[in-house]
DNA sequence: CATGTCACTACGTTTTTTGTAGCAAAACTA
DNA sequence: TAGTTTTGCTACAAAAAACGTAGTGACATG
């Protein structure tokens, strides 16, 4: 799977529209787990592995990268740790959580 | 791929927490693109075909099922729709939009 | 120098998604 | 009302993604 790039076609959209890239890369497998789980600071690749229970190596190291390419997260002495730009987006998911809770209602 | 139900094992937490459960949800392929391109109005099958350009007939679907089964979208005389929640959701994802268009500028 | 930890890579298997074709039902059209 | 479109799918084979286990090289620890 190729790092989805604003400007260039990626799933959903031919011409590259920013938002449709934005949502090809967080709509990968773990992707906004990883981003969330960050956001509680830096992680080494083991604690990643465990934080998330099944994911396997292969697949942690893809997203990882595509993260890092794209500008999400970056290695840092303390391991993987959100950009400034990664955490601007957490802070714009973050709802997500409170609402979940409330959507989970559905589910009884 | 089941459908990930909160309380119950999902990608991400053996105990269901909601917020995994809707990101395991929202980050199979064209989910929130799916979402996305509702909130501009009801849409048939056929044009959801259309737009998101390359989805299959089978994957769209099953994100078609799944997001019936989970309460965000819903079938209507006009065709496919977001349920009220689906709306809430899209509301909450939409600042991804104009985020989107600054983050895009890191890629020239 | 032996042992352990860490961050991966290799690789074969399983699961998901694609792509093309086609079909039955409903809606238009002549 | 018979024929044509449109719609909402399903089937199925092929490709791609993700998994799971094993293992390797680099570095730290005792």
């Amino acid at each position: 799977m190729k790092l989805p790039i604003p400007g260039q076609p990626v799933r959903g959209s031919k011409t590259g529209a920013p938002i449709m890239a934005l949502l090809d890369l967080l709509g990968r497998s773990w992707a906004m787990g990883i981003v969330w789980h960050l956001y509680s600071g830096p992680s080494t690749f083991r604690k990643l592995q465990d934080y998330c229970e099944s994911i396997s190596p292969t697949t942690l190291n893809k997203r990882l990268k595509e993260l890092k390419d794209s500008y999400l997260i970056e290695r840092t002495v303390n391991g993987y740790a959100l950009t400034e730009q990664g955490k601007e987006l957490y802070e714009l998911i973050e709802p997500l959580g409170s609402w979940a809770k409330i959507w989970a209602k559905n589910f009884k």
